[in-house]
DNA sequence: CTTTTGTCGTTAGGGCCCTAACGATTCCAC
DNA sequence: GTGGAATCGTTAGGGCCCTAACGACAAAAG
C-alpha cells in the first residue's frame, strides 16, 4: 500500500535540475511533498507491521478502537450502529458491512437488532474482541512513542503546527466531500 | 484509502487525560503520530483528487512516471521490463502485471518481447501514454506547489527534517525487507 | 551435456476500499 | 391515514494491493 510509489526520493540536486527544465515545479516545495508522503507511508508501515503481530488488518482496528472507546464513554449509552461506525472511521457503510463480517466471522464482534428502529443493527464487541484491543493498545502506544522519539517536546510542537498548515490548505484545495465549491479545472 | 480512521483528530485535553490513565501512551507522540497520518492522507487525497480528473489511478501515475522519467533519460538505454517497473513502484511483480493489464487495455503502454532474454517482456509508453503524462505534470508540479505555499522556505526545510528523522527511526524500528533483524517482540 | 538453482511474468485467491442500486423501514407532509 | 422522501444495512461489481504457486527460461555446477 505504498501511498508514494517510489523506491529512492529523489535527490534534491535533480530537483533543482528538473525546476530549471519545468517552470511549474517548485523544488522546495516538491521535496517537501514528497518527503511527507514518503514519511506518511513509513509510519503507516510501522503501524501495520504492528498490527500484523495480533493478526488484524488496519481496518479491524479502526473499528475495533471505535467499539471499545464507546464502551469506555458510558454504559448507558445506547449501543453503535454500522452507519455510527462508518462515519467514525470515516469508510463507507458498504466498508463497514464486510469489515463488520469479518469481525463476526472471527468471533471478535457481534451483530443484534435495535429495539428502536427496526432498519438498523447494533454492534457490540464480544469478550474476545475487547480482551484483543486491550492487549494491542499497550503495544501501540509503546509504538507511537517509540517512533517519535528521536523528536523532542519542541520539535514535536514545530512538527504539529506544519502539518496543520498543510491540513489547512489541503481542505481548501480539495473539500474532502467531493465535489469542490468552486470548480477549478471543471467547465 | 484512510491510513487514519478517525473522522476527527482527539484533541491535546484528551490525550493527556488518556495519558494519565494509561502510562505508555505519551500525549506529545501520540499528538505528532496521529497529525503526521493525518496530513499524509490529506496530501495523497489532494493527489488523487488531480489525478481523477485525468481519469488515471495512484499505481497507473506511478507506471506512466516511471516510463517517462527513463524515456527521459536516454535513448539507449534498454526498454523497462515489468521486475524493473516494480521495484521503481515498489509494489509486486504480480501487481505490476495486473497495472501493465489495465495500462496496455487503454493504449497508454505496449507490451513487447525483449531480445535479450525470452523469460523477459518489454514495456513502453505509447504516445498516447506520453502525451497523458505531460498534459498530467503541469497540474502535478502546480499541485505540489500549491500545497506547501502556506509554509516559508524555512519551513519547508525544518519539516523536511524533521520528517527525516522520524524516517530513520521507523526503518530501524521495522525495517522495511520484512522480518527485523533482531526480533523484538518474537521469541 | 545434464541437473540444479534462480528468475521471469503470470495466474489464482483473498482483503480492503469504492460506487450504485436494492428492499425494508421510518419520517414528514398533506 | 397515506404517499413521497430519506435512511437503514446489504449486495453486486470493480480497482488495487498482497501472498503463493505455476510453467518457461537462463545460468551455474557437476
Amino acid at each position: 500500500m505504498p501511498l508514494l510509489m517510489l523506491k529512492d526520493l529523489p535527490r534534491y540536486e535533480c530537483l533543482l535540475q528538473a525546476g530549471a527544465e519545468f517552470p511549474d515545479l517548485d523544488p522546495s516545495a516538491t521535496e517537501a511533498f514528497l518527503n511527507l508522503l514518503h514519511t506518511g507511508d513509513e509510519a503507516f508501515r510501522v503501524l501495520e507491521t504492528h498490527l500484523a503481530n495480533h493478526d488484524i488488518s488496519h481496518g479491524r482496528f479502526g473499528v475495533l478502537m471505535a467499539l471499545w472507546a464507546h464502551e469506555r464513554r458510558g454504559c448507558a449509552l445506547p449501543p453503535l450502529t454500522p452507519a455510527e461506525l462508518a462515519e467514525r472511521t470515516s469508510v463507507t457503510r458498504a466498508t463497514m458491512t464486510g469489515l463488520i463480517d469479518t469481525l463476526e466471522r472471527d468471533g471478535l464482534v457481534r451483530r443484534g437488532p435495535a429495539t428502536s428502529d427496526r432498519r438498523m443493527t447494533i454492534v457490540q464487541a464480544t469478550p474476545e474482541g475487547l480482551s484483543l484491543i486491550n492487549q494491542i493498545l499497550p503495544r501501540h502506544f509503546q509504538m507511537m512513542a517509540g517512533l517519535m522519539a528521536p523528536l523532542s517536546d519542541v520539535e514535536r510542537k514545530t512538527l504539529v503546527g506544519l502539518l496543520q498548515k498543510i491540513v489547512a490548505r489541503a481542505v481548501s484545495i480539495a473539500p474532502p466531500g467531493g465535489e469542490p465549491a468552486t470548480a477549478t479545472a471543471a467547465r
